[in-house]
DNA sequence: TTAAGTTTCTATACATGTAAGAAAACTAGC
DNA sequence: GCTAGTTTTCTTACATGTATAGAAACTTAA
């Protein structure tokens, strides 16, 4: 919650005295989402809730895009918090520091919206950036390497949660056959034979939770070829 | 291009005689698509092309997400073709299958509002499925390990395609300066001591494309442990 | 005090996806 | 032929993000 970027520069001088701050519409956005989830947060409704109208909110925010990628700034900052005592073997701070963005990102509903930001988000997680660049240069990797494997990481963090958040989501707002389910019958046992042994087993074994034994692969595999 | 599950179910008996189809809808979305890009495909753009009227499109596709996932149904369909010859070493079946499905989606230019749908798409895509499972067993993963790791897998090709194409997209439609180029100005060196050191050079880094060495990593991570 | 400049706010308008319900075009039974 | 039922299409309407134009409220210079 410490001071954001504020690109509306402080300039306390000319111009007209502005009613609303950033900071409140993202107080009173925090609230909205909060109270009612990420659905009833619109433009209109944020300004009617901070007394003013839709078009003025956009002299503080780029965007909605915008508005949702400070809102989960704010969030991270709020739950990200460094442990007290982190692991000194190297690999396993890597590995404690992205099952602890994960596990933010993974509990924060709107995430989705915001998550496909080119690069990881808010100061208060830059902490464990470091974490993980180090922990991985640590193990014997160069800085560049290490760079690349933080990015591998921060992709398939990225794309469980995607992945997983939307499917749940579409699975609650629909009760018609998934995707999934009508590929996945009449699979040709001769052509495809692997899929179709597992077929009837495939729902359940991709609703398991498999993040920390693929984010344990992937950082093994980064640690055993140093470039 | 093979016949798509047809939900409409072709009962030739009862009711008004439909005037468009779902293929024809499919047909004239991908031909705008193609030539015009995504951001040119509205519902009514689409209706008029086929001569109808919005709603109308409406009862062949539920949605226009559904709509999308169809199309990149079709796109994979022409796109993906099995290798004449693929490798004989199991490992390296695995790379080239997730490469060769890699190398299809981040060539498509609308798969970013499709491809957090929960699961891998279309039949044509189902071979390539089968060759990470078989491959990964075929290494001494049990069926169940191979298709959690094929499920990582899948994690990590999405997520890299998803990240990589909307940050792409967002720096093309935007001069200002990005999110990560505000943050990474003032690092402490002394809080953040690698991320200062490489801050200069994180934009040129970030920017290779590490897809085949992360893969490689990942997948030389889930066959080192066999559970 | 007035004029110019600067910033913030407001009013209006548009394009979009799509919900709701009425109408149309057919078939089957009488 | 006529009625009921079924499926597809059309009309209308709404909520949303946001572009555009200009009004309003301030500071500074004259």
């Amino acid at each position: 919650m410490g001071a954001m970027p504020q690109p509306p520069a402080p300039r306390k001088t000319t111009g007209r005295p502005a009613r609303i701050s950033r900071t409140e519409i993202l107080r009173t956005a925090l609230r909205i989402v909060t109270d009612e989830g990420v659905a009833r947060l619109t433009m209109r409704r944020l300004a009617s809730e901070v007394g003013s109208t839709p078009m003025a909110l956009y002299h503080h925010v780029r965007d909605k895009e915008e508005l949702l990628l400070l809102l989960l700034d704010d969030y991270a900052a709020q739950h990200l918090h460094r442990p007290s005592t982190a692991p000194t073997e190297p690999r396993e701070r890597v590995i404690a520091a992205a099952t602890a963005i994960h596990e933010v990102l993974a509990d924060c509903p709107w995430v989705v919206e915001v998550l496909t930001a080119d690069d990881l988000m808010s100061k208060s997680a830059l902490w464990f950036v470091e974490q993980i660049v180090d922990g991985l240069t640590a193990c014997g990797l160069t800085l560049e390497s290490a760079v690349h494997g933080y990015r591998a990481i921060w992709y398939y963090t990225a794309g469980e949660i995607v992945i997983r958040t939307t499917a749940a989501h579409r699975r609650a707002a629909d009760d018609r056959p998934t995707y999934r389910e009508r590929v996945f019958t009449d699979l040709d046992p001769d052509e495809l034979p692997r899929l179709a042994e597992v077929s009837d087993r495939w729902a359940p074994l991709t609703a398991q939770d498999i993040y920390v034994h693929g984010l344990t692969a992937l950082v093994n595999g980064l640690l055993a070829r140093p470039d």
